[in-house]
DNA sequence: AATGAATGAGAATTCATTCAT
DNA sequence: TATGAATGAATTCTCATTCAT
């Protein structure tokens, strides 16, 4: 019983802390304003983590844990290339409006963090999700779903990276600015508008060949 | 010829910040430090600007000034939209290489500014590139090189979406890793690999309409 | 019965706590860590203790209990005065191998306590040494073993002295090393060896008298 | 002119840091009391100090310079060995009274100290003194003034040991009040009875050889 | 105008002590 | 009665900013 207490409590303290530092970034966080935000004493938070740096790395593994949580339930929907990509665009879209925190704080620290402490970082953040991307799209070019004429690592860097920039449109408060005046406002609040827009560039940046673009225009000319 | 001289000073110091706040964000940079390393005392950091603030917004301007310039090259060259494409590319490129302390911090703020503040931002530094590049497209749609079927500011959203991501995956140590983990050492070393990707994969987002996927399938069955 | 437990272990904690105040001092011991290696919890120690001062001082009491016993032991052998200074003299070196934690804990408290407390304790552990050694020497004097020409009382702190910086020599860290310096690592080491030359420095000085030093010289001047 | 204003002022620091450890201890000392009661701000002690430690050092180095200057004036008298000894009684009691605080942070630190930084510290305090002393000492034995049946640096260890004490009896709290209970308040507030009993006690312990007892007690015998 | 020493608010962290369970 | 989680005052140290020289 005191367990669980404990265990709320600590999700959280935790889930002050994911607010704190998405808001303010790692230096300007502070473990008071967070222990008090918490409406508990500082003690409590050493009590619990070392250090703040220890705190924070609690922190980013929560928000990474839970945001894993939600890819794998795409990933498992082993579907076509393309509404599987359609998955992924619309749950970012939900993890923006029901996590946004979590995304803020990742992308605050993937910006900030450098040197080993950022390598390590990418490690452990990205290194599954980049090889199961590539390995599902060079089974997606096997089975003739997808354009051959690209290496599909590039191919899972490209769109993951079109994901990323979605994500942080949505939660970042400069890239959702840039996002407004790129798309307009009504367009970048219109989620399906988004996501249909989005899924049109993407499926004819993964079906077509460079070398269909000949064809294509021949075909034109000849019309 | 003693404006001149200030000027040189002031351009001069301005490099040493932007180089100190690239390197350790606004935050962990010191005035102090910034000042010894420009050869001045902080009392004329201060004489020239109000605060750390103030200095870093010079800071900031000057660092965009310097990419407008490289970009308005990129701009002027009035060609097709891929080879356009395709010199935007080379440009981010040159740019990561010669000037990675001003991508690195404009990766930095972009990610930490919020509030007001982010926004402020980011109508100064994105207001003009947004819509040149949907001006652009439209153009060429018009002109029948670009697909008709998306919103031009859509494209030219996804298309900056993903020259920003290859800037950041030159510049920030973070997503230099995720880069290097998603395409391998070598092929993020390949800068003429890595340009060519990315062409393949824009020329088709670009030019197919999602209409054309079902001529393509119907072609390949008729085949 | 349950008494006898609770002072089982109370004298068990008490000695955790010397040996934590002997390692760490006054201020840098803990008490959560006298309490954690006691294996028992704070609230037992300030149940027992009002405050960290409090339980200092039973720590000092006991450990002054300990080398009082010690001591009478050797108090109570009645023996000439050389004899018993030699005794003595191998007391200190015997509770410096088995009882360093009272030692060091009694040195450090003599070093670091000021104003009336100082005094109070002083009063606790010197007040009755000082008298007993006094009256001792004066019975010497009368007995024509201990020269007539010096202050007993003066007698007494000289050779509590000279028991004294022995006592740390062998305890704190920084007398052991001074000793190591000015005798050598060896003779540090060898007990017997510093005990014999400690009492043939005593005996000289107790035996002696400063107008001898006359009939000394003249009778070397005459051979 | 701004140069001797900043000495002026480290010394003056100095000089109240070492009062402060001396009172309270390394580690009850406060930096912040420390600067208040210099007058200064604590970003202008940690200008001139890294930190506590280094603070710390900086006060003992002054605190062991200072003494040394008073020794070396001892030392330079080379006159016989007991009136060496004299002086250097006399030495330890005006150091007493001029420079109590000095006494004490020494007394402080060597009693707080442990593990290898208290070696460091005795070598770099006692290095000197011990050997100079033993080779003195060795050079009045050979001279036939001090007794040669004794090991010379377990002669200069003793000594020093004796004069140890008397600044600890004149500068500790603790000591002083041990002093008084020994030799009575009277005697221990005069210095010149003090010191003359010491000498009494130091002219036969460094006279007399342990052989000579015999012969006294023979010659006693016969009258 | 330039300097850089001085200021002091603010942040991290520790630990004696309390008190609800 | 025992526990140990929680408290928060105190301490070290940093650095943006000021201002006397």
């Amino acid at each position: 019983m005191l367990k669980k207490l404990t265990d709320d409590k600590q999700r959280y303290i935790l889930e002050i802390g994911i607010s704190e530092f998405a808001e303010h970034g790692v230096d300007r966080a502070s473990m008071g304003a967070i222990a008090r935000k918490a409406g508990i004493s500082v003690g409590v938070l050493y009590k619990y983590y070392a250090d703040k740096d220890t705190f924070f790395d609690a922190c980013l593994s929560r928000s990474l844990d839970e945001l894993n949580d939600i890819l794998r339930n795409i990933e498992a929907q082993d579907r076509h290339m393309i509404s599987g990509a359609e998955a992924a665009v619309r749950a970012v879209q939900r993890c923006a409006r029901e996590h946004r925190d979590y995304l803020r704080m990742y992308h605050r620290i993937a910006a900030q963090s450098s040197g080993e402490y950022a390598k390590k970082l990418a490690a452990a953040i990205e290194g599954v999700t980049a090889d199961a991307y590539a390995r599902r799209i060079a089974e997606a070019q096997a089975a003739g779903d997808v354009r051959g004429d690209m290496d599909p690592r590039m191919l899972a860097f490209f769109f993951d990276n079109l994901l990323m920039m979605l994500q942080d449109s949505y939660s970042s408060d400069y890239y959702r600015e840039r996002f407004r005046r790129y798309c307009g406002e009504e367009a970048a609040e219109d989620e399906d508008f988004v996501a249909s827009q989005l899924i049109r560039f993407l499926e004819c940046a993964f079906t077509f060949e460079s070398g269909d673009i000949r064809h294509k225009n021949r075909g034109e000319d000849e019309r």
